[in-house]
DNA sequence: GTGGTCTAGACCACC
DNA sequence: GTGGTCTAGACCACG
């Protein structure tokens, strides 16, 4: 599929799971009504523990942006979308944020912090999609 | 002291230390040759357990920035403050990568990156250092 | 039809059948002898897979409610309607027990139940029956 | 403790759990700034696999009603009791609707209803606390 | 086939 | 010691 999990990154699978499927709804690669692939197939597909993509989905179920269908499987739900542009935002700037902050803290000045913000975004600029 | 430790920001409290820590070297804050709180009273300061800034202190030691002195404390090594001056830059740019790389896995532009970018930089500009 | 399905309310979709269905003997909608609707008819009606009204249905032939007739249909069986009139009274003092008794768990008096069940009858009374 | 786990009323056991200390919370036997018990002890308490205290646990901190203390352990958030007590009365209600609910449309009477419902009163009066 | 729950046991980070 | 995460594998209810 299209997503890209880094198990040692730090941030736990779940969560990361959690946030691209978001992403995915935000940029309407799913969009409402779309099945989502069934909990072992993702399982498979990335190689994970199907308890951990279990966890994933009910996770944002509990966040109204996957509904069930009794023995179906899942589909996004009808808000969805809208919801998952806003908490892409919220969620890439809750990240920035903290690492602008800290960059402040170390005591780098703007010229300095922009100089690495530029550096980012070239060195991500090039990569596909994929990665 | 000069440090900002948040216990829920998920970021683990003794690598908070530790970062601060080489910040405040990179910065002059702290020079060659200085001793550093105890372990007792920066605990006692942050609030925090004392187990959890030994296991920074350690950490520091490991790296060669932090100095044992004859059995009675520890002070900031010699060759620390150009070190912690690479690593700022090293450290910061790391996180940053993630993040602009997440942001851009999710789907978001450019542009609107540079707009969230903007908005943590003037967000973060008036706080205090204390925050 | 006359029944009141809620695929989302937590008890399984066959057992609200059947449930539903020996009610509506209890009270005489549906009488001994009678042919009750194909599996295929209900399920259209209720907007259900057929397979839940199917397992539905096996266990009321199981417990003696239902009646195999001519290999064409099921029907009502005789004793049923004396039967359904016992569970009624079971299945709902059941259900009301575990609620009575988790209330009383919870630490409320007799009096906040006696309110809370006040309540509840009259937010039902005016209900119509299709709700 | 003073919690009464039924592996098999249909209700999850990580539900269960996470009612019973809203209860104990709303009744004022587990206070704000209390600690509860580590999942290892309860669990070893109720003979529950402790994973599915965690995620009892994990729950109530996502719904505010516990915090994290840092490799120390949970307790009761500041806010909780009030909220707990709220909650009591919705999860009581809620459930005490589908009963009385079911019971209408059963065709009982409201009289029929009334004496279902003494008798459970009566029923549950004389049973101890811890039944 | 689907998801939901539970157990068992492991490893980790933190205090 | 604490909770958090993950894996593995099982069973269940539902369609």
């Amino acid at each position: 599929m299209f997503f890209d999990i880094d198990p040692d990154n730090g941030i736990p699978i779940y969560d990361q799971v959690m946030r691209q499927i978001k992403f995915a709804i935000a940029q309407g690669v799913l969009r409402p009504g779309d099945r989502i692939p069934s909990v072992r197939d993702l399982a498979k597909e990335l190689v994970i523990n199907p308890n951990t993509i279990a966890r994933s989905y009910q996770g944002l179920q509990a966040e109204g942006i996957l509904a069930a269908n009794r023995g179906i499987g899942l589909e996004v739900a009808k808000g969805a979308r809208a919801e998952c542009q806003r908490q892409r935002k919220t969620l890439v700037h809750e990240r920035l944020m903290q690492v602008i902050l800290e960059a402040r803290q170390s005591g780098l000045d703007e010229e300095s912090i922009e100089r690495l913000y530029r550096q980012c975004l070239a060195e991500t600029s090039t990569r596909s999609v994929s990665q």
